[in-house]
Order: structure tokens, then sequence, then C-alpha cells
DNA sequence: GACGATTTAGACAAGAGTGTCTAATTTTGT
DNA sequence: ACAAAATTAGACACTCTTGTCTAAATCGTC
């Protein structure tokens, strides 16, 4: 007799699951109707939860955007790190390895609910506060693009990769593998896996055409059936 | 005894100044505050125009915001394709050429007022208006894009650079000289000359290491300076 | 200089949203 | 089972915004 606003949706139980709620709700509705346009009431509704906890758990509209930015970032963070750790130090097959590892950054870090909803944010309120989203610079991009970059200075260092930079090269990698994934990023979609497995695959060839060391002539690799669907 | 809003506006003169106007000031606020945040009495100040006269050219907010969408959509594919007329067919450095080519494109197109407007309402609204958003993706880079490929193409064919799939190699392009600027990018930022300078050095340096003749061994170029910067 | 069209300032009704308050109910820990 | 804490529904004042309307002022044009 409980779900009246979405089949889903339970009141969810104890202190920390309903604060978890409130703020998933309201990464949602932030996103899809801006700040000004995100409504507490439709916020609450869809945390199950009435609108006097939003407000006894958050303190106003502001200070529950606040929450909603940390977060994310906190959460984001977590999933880029985990998922740099999975990075080929020791590649067996080199690209293979940096296409499933760009596949999985992207599937699990940049694609997903909070990757999407952490980007919109930043994108439509990162001038609106910009202590906020300094301090997100530096947690997010700060933290995990040095991290990228170690990784491929230490494969440059096994010989494996010739790069001058290793912090553009990180740079251009990212750029690389999501080169095919722009407009749908910035028209808030979410890529399916093909085209995400698609991009990295040409991104990632095109990246050590630029780095790789060369194959002697005629070896070439055999996986060109993905390239062309 | 006029500019009480701001010292710099004076009442634009005669009909199509006025609708000039206020599709301008629309764009700014907009995309400061999003759809929901904007203010009409504010805009219609920031564009030194009463109330009234807004709604007279444009009937309600929504439509508004369709004209604003459309006019910087234009102005937009404008503004690209006469920076794709310019792109080098018969280089000679082609490095040099590239990269003026992609700063152009940056500063012309992409990091100048209209551009950054239309990339933030395309981001902020996009999954709001699919069908108006599914127009600019054709119009914009639904065409753009494969023009650019075009002129890849012709290098290609003209033996100066070696490229498998001229569209793939136009976004990857595209891709590497913005690298560096996407975080910029992201919150709303204006990235400064010489960081578009930077970025496009670096990113085209790469894309001619993964689609260039190779020079004989030796015959190195000799602008390492701004790499470093 | 005069006429018609446009623009202006201001008032206005209607609606929506925020944040507070209260009293009743439910949950949690013991 | 009991007491304390948290949650709920609903009403409420207040503010802000949209879109309309009117009468006066201004502009462009002949």
């Amino acid at each position: 007799m409980r779900a009246n606003v979405s089949p889903d949706i339970f009141p969810p139980r104890g202190h920390e699951a309903k604060r978890l709620s409130i703020v998933d709700a309201a990464a949602g509705v932030f996103c899809r109707e801006g700040f000004a346009g995100a409504n507490i009431d439709l916020i609450a509704a869809e945390a199950g939860v009435s609108r006097q906890t939003v407000y006894n758990h958050h303190g106003d509209k502001e200070k529950l955007f606040m929450a909603v930015v940390r977060d994310l970032t906190e959460r984001c963070n977590a999933g880029i790190f985990a998922t740099i750790a999975t990075f080929p130090d020791q590649p067996g097959d080199l690209e293979a390895d940096l296409i499933g590892f760009a596949v999985r950054l992207n599937q699990n870090c940049i694609c997903n609910r909070d990757g999407k909803f952490l980007r919109k944010l930043i994108q439509t309120a990162g001038e609106r506060y910009p202590e906020l989203f300094a301090e997100w610079r530096e947690q997010g991009p700060g933290r995990t693009w040095p991290a990228i970059a170690a990784r491929f200075a230490r494969l440059a260092y096994g010989g494996h990769l010739t790069i001058d930079d290793p912090d553009v090269a990180a740079r251009q990698f990212l750029g690389l593998v999501n080169a095919e994934l722009q407009t749908t990023f910035m028209l808030g979609g979410t890529p399916r896996e093909d085209e995400v497995v698609q991009s990295a695959t040409n991104g990632v060839r095109t990246f050590l055409r630029a780095f790789g060391k060369r194959p002697a002539p005629g070896s070439v690799k055999k996986h060109t059936a993905l390239a062309n669907a």
C-alpha cells in the first residue's frame, strides 16, 4: 500500500539509508531540472521520504546541492582509482590491454550513473560555485590525471612506449579514447557498450601509432574486425 | 541618463536590433542561470529593453529559449565553415599549418562567446528538448565533422598523411587538439590563448606521429620550446 | 510636423516553491 | 514493552515569477 509514487520506491529504512536515498534522488533531479528548477517536494517523493526529512538532514537547498556534489566526487574518485589499479603495468598484448583499461574506465567511472551526474552538475553549476568546483578540480582531475600519467611513465620506462611528457600523453590518451563519444556526452546521453569499445579501440590504435614501439614490418595485428562495425 | 542597469547598455535602436539584443542577453542569462532560473525581467534589463518587448518579440519563455538555440547554432555553424575554408590543403609546413588551423577553430568557433554559450545550452538542456538538439546534432557535428574529414582525406590523397578512416581521424584530431582544455570546458571557462596554442601544438604533434609521413631520421623539427612551457 | 506603430513603466492576478511549524505517528534501541 | 528519537502529513506565510493589461511616451517615416 505504500509505493504511491513509483512502483519501485520503498521507504528506505534507517537514518543513514534515508540520507543516501535523498542524495541519490537529489542528484537525479538536480541534473534533470537544474538547480533553480529542482523541486524539493519532487526530490523527497523520489527519495521515498517526506519533505521535512530532507530539511532535517540537509538544512536547505543549497547545502543539499553541495552534499550531492561532494558525495558524487568522492564516489567517482574511488571508482577511478580502483580502475587505475587495473592499469596494465606488465602488458602481454599492449593494444588489447590498453583497450580493456580504457573500456573499464569509461564503463565504470564515466558512463555510469555517478559519473554522468557529476559531469552534468559540473557543467551546469561550475560557474555558480567556483570554490566548490575548484575543490573538485583538485580532488578529481588534479589527482587522477597524474596517477594515470605515472602509469604511462612506467610503461615508457619499461620500454613499452616512447613518451616525452607522460602528463601530455595521459591527457591525449583520454582525449583519443573518448573522441567518438563527445557528442553523446555533450547531450547528456549514455553511449552503448559497443560505441565505447569502438572508440577505445580506434583511440588506442592511434595512440600506439604515435607512442608505441613500432612492430617489425609485416607483423600486423589481426583484430581489425571491430573497427568497421 | 539612461544606462541605469550597466554603463555600456544603450537601448538598442530599431526593431531588429532589439530582437538581436534580446536573444544575446537571453543567451547569457540562460547559460548562467539555467532555463528555470532565468528571469525574464533580468533578460529584459540586460537587453536594455522593457519586459513587454520581450514578450512582443518572442511570445513566451520557451519560445525565446528555442530562438536562442537556433540563432547560436546558425552563427556557430557559419563560423565553423568559414574556418574550415582555411584548412591547409596545400601545406607548406604541415605541422605549423595544422596547428594554425586548430587554433583558429578553437578561438573563432569553440572558445568565443557563441560557442561557449551553445555548448552550455546543449549540455544543460539536451535532455529536456530532444527534438531541438537532434536538429542541432544534424546541423552541427553532422555537417561539420564530415567536412573536416573530407579535408583530411584530401591531405591523405595528396600524400601528406597516412589515414585509414578519415572520419575517425577527424574526430581524433579534434580530441587531441582539445585534450588539454577538457577541464576548462567542463567548468564553462575560457582557456587563455597560450593554453589553446599549447594544446593544439601537442595535439598536432601526436597526430602527426600517428598519421604523418615519417621524416627521414635526423631531420627533427626545432620548435620544441613551446611544449615545455 | 504629424501620424501610426512600437515601446515603456507599472500594476495586476494566478501559480509555484521555499522553509517553518505543529501534532500525530512510526521506528529504534534497550 | 517502553522511552527517546526520527519521521510524517499538512497547513502556513512569504517570496518570486510568469504572462497580461493599460495608458503614456517614444520612434520611424512620410
